[in-house]
DNA sequence: TTAACATATGAACAATCATTCATATGTTCA
DNA sequence: TGAACATATGAATGATTGTTCATATGTTAA
């Protein structure tokens, strides 16, 4: 155990055999970052509804913004930010542009976080 | 259909087959917030490494602070972030504060986010 | 009780971010 | 081609937030 600088309580104390372990089975930066990132995109309740909306049928921007009554701007600011995370996808049909859910993470992810709230 | 006021597009080419059921089916604006504050706690990479190291064990504040090589008031705040959240748990031991998982939640979340990151 | 240790917390600062506004890009139809 | 519609985007702004620093609270042992 080696003692190289001071820690917020003695070095002395820190539980090495914890703390080595935790240390060992830490997933890599990237990694850790990337999962912070996935979840930072869930957090905001603008693009939550969104994704519920989603849950019901593909849309184009305008039903979006019409569903949560917000403008077309605010909306398509966050379907950038959604689709750069591969949550969403799209195609154009015509002057629309349609989104529609990537994959069932999504609804699995949300689902688990309805868990935690309901209980 | 109403026609109140303009939309992004014109209010008449919205589908309100669509946004009326979009709109019928959205959960409360409560539920919505809170669930969105829920998976905000896991939008930040210090917290996501906090919960990473009470997979393994139980652990007081100074031992996760020597985990993730950062200082006890920093930590500290999290963790009070993190209990608030009812994330984990905690209970004084001596002069220590041991800090754990709440319940299996947590897990499962995280563990959807690893499946979506990982694919 | 005092000293040392462990944790919590308030204030301040820098950084991040969601929305708005103005405008640009892209598509269709006459 | 030009006009109308639909969406995208850059800049600006107000709000939120993670960390640091200083310090307070709480616990133990001498």
């Amino acid at each position: 155990m080696a003692i190289t600088d001071v820690e917020c309580c003695e070095e002395q104390h820190v539980h090495t055999d914890i703390t080595d372990k935790a240390k060992k089975d830490m997933p890599g930066e990237d990694e850790l970052y990337d999962l912070a990132e996935l979840f930072k995109i869930f957090g905001d309740s603008t693009r939550i509804k969104i994704l519920f909306a989603l849950f019901e049928e593909e849309m184009c921007v305008c039903d979006i913004a019409d569903t949560l009554n917000m403008t077309q701007s605010a909306i398509s600011h966050q379907l950038r930010i959604l689709k750069q995370s591969k949550l969403v996808g799209n195609r154009r049909e015509g002057k629309s542009v349609i989104y529609f859910l990537a994959d069932d993470h999504v609804r699995t992810i949300i689902d688990q976080g309805l868990n935690h709230i309901e209980e």
